[in-house]
DNA sequence: CTGAAAGCGCTAACAG
DNA sequence: CTGTTAGCGCTTTCAG
């Protein structure tokens, strides 16, 4: 192994002009600094990780706390877990995994241990049993999604709730007046899921605000049938559907095609989720993007500036994005 | 924050009996290690990672390289990193997530920092790039799948071959004598990707064996429909369908139905995907199972045992597990 | 602008 | 069975 004191030799200079040189903290002239990385470069030298840690308390590490649980679409929960790991190493940073098995100790089991810099923590409930335990931990930490309160949090995401709004406002825009949202299965609304709960104030909201009548049904995967025959049944003016649940969206497409709907000629269907989903429906869909990439290095550059002691927003809301497709169109009235 | 010596002084006894006691590498009385523990637990001690991981030359870190390429379906990896994720827990280890942005020398990278003590490798190649680089490194590591030439590494997956083989030879013994494989996307057979491969072997080989006409389907997610009806205009005889594509499989058994044809009074499927994937289809799939969870905790225990020094078998295959549900049933004769 | 030297907290010889 | 002690490789004062 090569270490710090084997690129000192070689470049004739000491430990700490290298430690210097590598990490900008004090003024190096430039010849030295070229002499440093050539050494480091001829030898291939790269600072023990544990080393760095124990003196320079830092350890380059953030920790991803995803808790995958059931009715999450992991697809698209992996895609932040990506650009959170993407933009770390852009930051020199690693990425550590945390599931949720171990429950909340395993954060302050990670924490004390000095392992980590910082948290970025994932599927937030309004009510999260993790906010305590997070404001009291001395690691900074960013939370992907909402809490009800989120005070003395640092938070990011795409403003869901303004997301449920522009769906139906497109829709009233275009004439509809009864529209339904589509969910996520129960157990997420169960759970409080903040991002969830948020569609739900948004599309009610904007439903009341522009007198129109609307409906919201929780829906588990594979019942895509069933909730379209439901909904044909008990709100017979339905011209206008916002999905919010990804696994659902094509076989509902599919499954109004089946009862003998027409999208957009019979139904308008606009839906939340990342664009490449929206775009490989058959009929591809109005949508507003999950910025699954943007969001996740947000939160890592947060944290980042946290780490450096600057001053973050409590809060980083993201505006929806809606992209117009063939999935909706003006109500054509009967 | 508490230290060992703090734990010592705590206890009555030296550091190196507070480290001894904890890690048991050296005998320790009763008496005094029921001090210790002690101590421990009114402290709080957790031994700081960095300190230990220089000290010890070992951080109890793994690397999961999980490149999620494209066509590659994302739950199911997860279900593999989460059982990882968990298993390693269990022998107090944490897991880094590598992505696959940095290409090969992320591994060196890790590899050259001390910051993690062994590598768990997924989405494996027959000919993987980075089968030269793990042979080279001196990390201990696995591979979740098996490259063509596997010597000198180790590996452990379920056995694809005799997976593909176990569908075909069911689909045999209820008579069928056409069959055709759905498999993943084609870029998964561009990469070479060895599970997806050796699915194709099994298959054909026992199709070939037992005198069956056979015929093998890269496809695309979201087109089920298309396929359907390709296969039934090909191969008019068909009466047994094999499919290695998870997203796929809902949507194709819905295919089939839309065309006419019965599952399983017409035509025979079988799968091979997770468990719970086969049992939420409508028609519930005759299936091999994709123990993702066995496979997941398996590499962590090689690995465990590889860093005490313990030798393992090269080799790991699982043999595969078939589970009859509705999907399959005797040929009838038109 | 650069060097010398004192630890960071822990483990593992070495010594008893 | 337990204690003493010498580092592990790096960062960061302190000194120049």
């Amino acid at each position: 192994m090569v270490k710090i004191t084997d690129v000192a030799r070689r470049a004739g200079v000491s430990p700490s002009t290298v430690s210097y040189a590598l990490s900008g903290k004090r003024p190096i002239s430039e010849e030295t600094r070229q002499r440093v990385e050539e050494a480091v470069r001829e030898l291939g030298y790269r600072p023990h990780a544990g080393a760095r840690a124990l003196a320079g308390r830092r350890s380059n590490v953030l920790a991803l706390v995803v808790p995958l649980r059931s009715g999450l679409h992991v697809p698209t929960v992996m895609r932040f877990a990506v650009s959170v790991v993407t933009t770390a190493r852009r930051y020199d940073h690693d990425v550590l995994l945390l599931t949720q098995e171990e429950g909340e100790d395993g954060l302050t089991r990670i924490a004390d241990t000095g392992l980590v810099d910082a948290l970025i923590v994932m599927d937030v409930a309004l009510d999260d049993l993790r906010l305590p335990l997070l404001r009291s931990l001395d690691l900074p930490s960013v939370l992907i999604g909402f809490p009800a309160a989120p005070e003395g949090l640092t938070c990011v995401d795409l403003d869901f709730k303004a997301a449920g709004e522009a769906c139906v406002e497109h829709l009233a825009r275009l004439g509809h007046r009864s529209v339904a949202l589509v969910g996520s299965p129960p157990e997420v609304y169960m759970r409080r899921t903040a991002f969830a709960q948020r569609v739900v104030q948004g599309f009610t909201t904007a439903a009341d605000r522009c007198g129109m009548s609307s409906t919201v049904h929780p829906c588990e995967p594979g019942a895509a049938r069933e909730v379209a025959e439901q909904l044909l049944r008990e709100q017979p003016a339905l011209t206008g559907v916002v999905v919010h649940n990804e696994p659902l969206l094509q076989p509902l497409v599919d499954a109004f095609g089946q009862l003998g709907l027409r999208v957009p000629a019979d139904l308008s269907v606009t839906a939340i989720c990342p664009d490449e989903l929206a775009e490989s429906v058959h009929v591809p869909i109005t949508s507003v993007a999950l910025p699954s990439t943007e969001v996740g290095a947000r939160a890592v550059e947060l944290l980042m500036k946290k780490l450096n002691g600057t001053a973050v927003p409590d809060s980083t809301l993201l505006a929806p994005k809606m992209t117009e497709r063939a999935s909706t169109g003006r109500r054509t009235v009967a």
